[in-house]
DNA sequence: CGGCTTTGACCTGCGC
DNA sequence: GCGCAGGTCAAAGCCG
């Protein structure tokens, strides 16, 4: 059963309600929320309800105490009203000083790429110097463009954006600075001839499945859409995440089936590959080791709906993947050795990353398990033990991008090119990615005023801090969010992913920064939609809050929304099949998708069999 | 009986 | 060119 079925029944549901003239006054109200209809005036509702009542004084009474309530939730219903707008404002004035820091970063790579433009002989690789580096969350790889021959047409590779629209994903992906375009150019390092990275979003372009077989290759072949496929065989940034874990795979909240086991040298233990069966077409695939400590290595990004729990370990796979590629191609420093590994605090995104072969050996030859990457994929490990990582410094970042010397590091954009993700007016909260990896971001660190980018700081910190434990980090989160309760420390790892969503949910700095992280590709009109106006107007069009921010909407939107894409992550943008009227959605309430039944499935989720 | 797992064969990329 | 290893396919078996 497809997930839209699901979605009909919503609004099959919806539109009986709105059939039944009699239905409840609360729903009613309800629904004209969300339907941004005007409300009826509480004269008229109160007509209405009171006619049939009106045959003696106390049920007249009555009817007025029902008046005097409707108009009291009538009004908070106007509050609520106001704080979103309130917010939206917020996110807009954000959006704006992001904008102009986007701005200043592609005034300043511009300059920069010009000077450095004897490094690649690629002839995309100027197009993609005029490329600026935007964090996008959720952003799946909408495009096989760095696959794209230079003799195709940018019309079609619009076309074919607009078709293909953004889908769920956290990655960081290259925007053009080319207004008119809606093409989002991914990390332009892949398309050196050399360089054998490919980023993880690109192999779903246009809803398309990366499965390695010749049966998917004769299918493309059919649809002749893939020959550029063909042409750059796919090799995908991998997450690797290390995690302590009992059963032979990660409860992440996704359906995995097995589709193969090899035993590999070296390794006793046998690596399983699974596969992705929520959607047939979902590229995502990993393999899993099963020592002492789980290792497993996802590659790809969901195309479909997840599951909150599988949600959360996918966008963190996802944006992973994405520091992995970003960081690739910006943390590499000209004067750096090659084989040095580059501590960065990008933004507060801690990580390591070794752009050598040797560190990166070394890293592995630490983890035995983690030699399943191949040689020519770059990848990151997420440490979710609680051990400490053996190669881990004192810094305690444990995420760790290792690529090897196929693993084209590019000096193209500077450590310091991404998005702030600290809000200029919001509270001091600090979060961070730890123990099991909870996602944290704070904005402590100033508000970048002088729309420097080279000091716009925000933490996040994706791995487990060791030395702040991660409870402590998630109460006094939570107790800074009045909405998000306080709950007992949570040590399973689908309920700390869950919980890490819950933060990433609850919290408006962060939405804020994810909405101006989207509106960098929003305002550049590379939508499904068509432009509707400026930035921020598309921003407000765009968004569906109450989606976005389940913890300022009571209620399930029961609108057509129809996600689309990989769900992987915080973003969806609208595929080329999706419905009139889809646009961006954020954080997707958690949907039922994937059945328990399944035991590679999360036992923890709450899930509805969806096929 | 349908779906999932197992497992041997096959394909492909890479190193020598 | 050959061999090895990683990765995938698909038939057979298992299980609910």
């Amino acid at each position: 059963m497809e997930f839209g079925s699901e979605r009909s029944g919503h609004e099959v549901k919806d539109e009986k309600r709105s059939e039944s003239s009699v239905g409840d006054e609360e729903d009613r109200r309800e629904q004209e929320i969300v339907t941004q209809e005007p409300p009826l005036s509480t004269t008229e509702r109160s007509t209405v309800e009171a006619g049939p009542n009106a045959s003696s004084l106390t049920k007249k009474e009555e009817a007025v105490d029902e008046l005097e309530v409707a108009k009291a939730e009538m009004g908070e219903v106007m509050e609520e009203n106001q704080r979103l707008k309130t917010c939206l404002n917020r996110i807009l004035n954000d959006y704006r000083a992001l904008q102009m820091q986007f701005h200043n970063i592609v005034e300043q790579e511009t300059k920069d790429s010009s000077d450095q433009k004897v490094n690649n002989n690629n002839d995309q690789y100027q197009i993609d110097e005029s490329n600026l580096v935007s964090l996008s969350l959720g952003r799946l790889p909408t495009r096989n463009n760095n696959k794209v021959p230079n003799n195709k047409p940018l019309k079609e590779e619009a076309e074919k954006e607009d078709k293909e629209g953004l889908s769920l994903g956290l990655d960081c992906k290259f925007e053009t600075s080319k207004s008119g375009i809606s093409t989002t150019e991914y990390l332009p390092i892949h398309q050196s001839p050399n360089n054998s990275v490919e980023e993880v979003p690109k192999e779903e372009a246009a809803g398309e499945s990366w499965q390695p077989g010749k049966g998917i290759k004769t299918a493309r072949d059919a649809t002749g859409e893939d020959e550029v496929s063909q042409q750059n065989p796919a090799k995908k940034a991998r997450v690797c995440v290390r995690a302590r874990c009992d059963t032979p795979t990660m409860n992440d909240g996704c359906q995995w089936r097995k589709y193969g086991q090899k035993i590999s040298k070296g390794n006793p233990c046998p690596r399983a590959y699974y596969r992705c069966t929520v959607a047939p077409s979902c590229p995502v695939q990993r393999c899993a080791q099963d020592m002492s400590i789980l290792f497993t290595t996802y590659e790809g990004n969901h195309n479909h709906p997840l599951p909150l729990s599988a949600t959360a370990m996918a966008s963190t796979t996802s944006a992973a993947a994405s520091m992995l590629l970003s960081g690739s191609s910006t943390s590499h420093s000209g004067t750096r050795p090659s084989t040095a590994m580059t501590t960065a605090d990008l933004h507060g995104m801690n990580f390591f990353l070794s752009d050598g072969s040797k560190l990166s050996k070394q890293y592995y030859l630490s983890h035995p398990a983690a030699l399943s990457s191949s040689p020519s994929h770059p990848t990151i490990t997420l440490d979710l033990t609680s051990n400490n990582n053996p190669s881990s410094s004192s810094s305690a970042a444990l995420v760790k991008f290792t690529s090897n010397s196929n693993y084209n590091n590019t000096q193209r954009y500077p450590l310091s090119t991404s998005l702030n993700f600290s809000s200029s007016e919001s509270n001091n909260a600090t979060t961070s990615w730890s123990n099991n990896g909870f996602l944290s971001y704070n904005n402590t660190l100033p508000y970048n005023s002088n729309r420097n980018v080279t000091n716009v700081l925000s933490n996040i910190n994706l791995g487990r801090q060791q030395q702040q434990p991660m409870e402590n980090i998630y109460n006094s989160y939570m107790q800074r969010n009045n909405n998000v309760p306080i709950s007992p420390p949570q040590h399973s790892l689908p309920d700390t992913i869950a919980a890490a969503t819950k933060v990433i949910t609850a919290d408006p700095n962060f939405q804020s920064a994810l909405a101006a992280a989207l509106t960098t590709i929003i305002g550049s009109g590379s939508t499904t939609q068509g432009n509707h106006g400026g930035a921020g107007e598309n921003l407000s069009q765009k968004m569906k809050w109450g989606e976005l921010f389940p913890s300022s909407s009571s209620a399930l939107p029961s609108s057509s929304t129809k996600v689309n894409g990989c769900a992987s992550s915080f973003l969806n943008k609208s595929a080329a099949n999706t419905q009139p009227g889809t646009a961006l959605m954020f954080l997707q309430p958690p949907l039922p998708l994937s059945s328990p039944k399944s035991a590679s499935g999360s036992p923890g989720d709450h899930i509805d069999k969806r096929n």
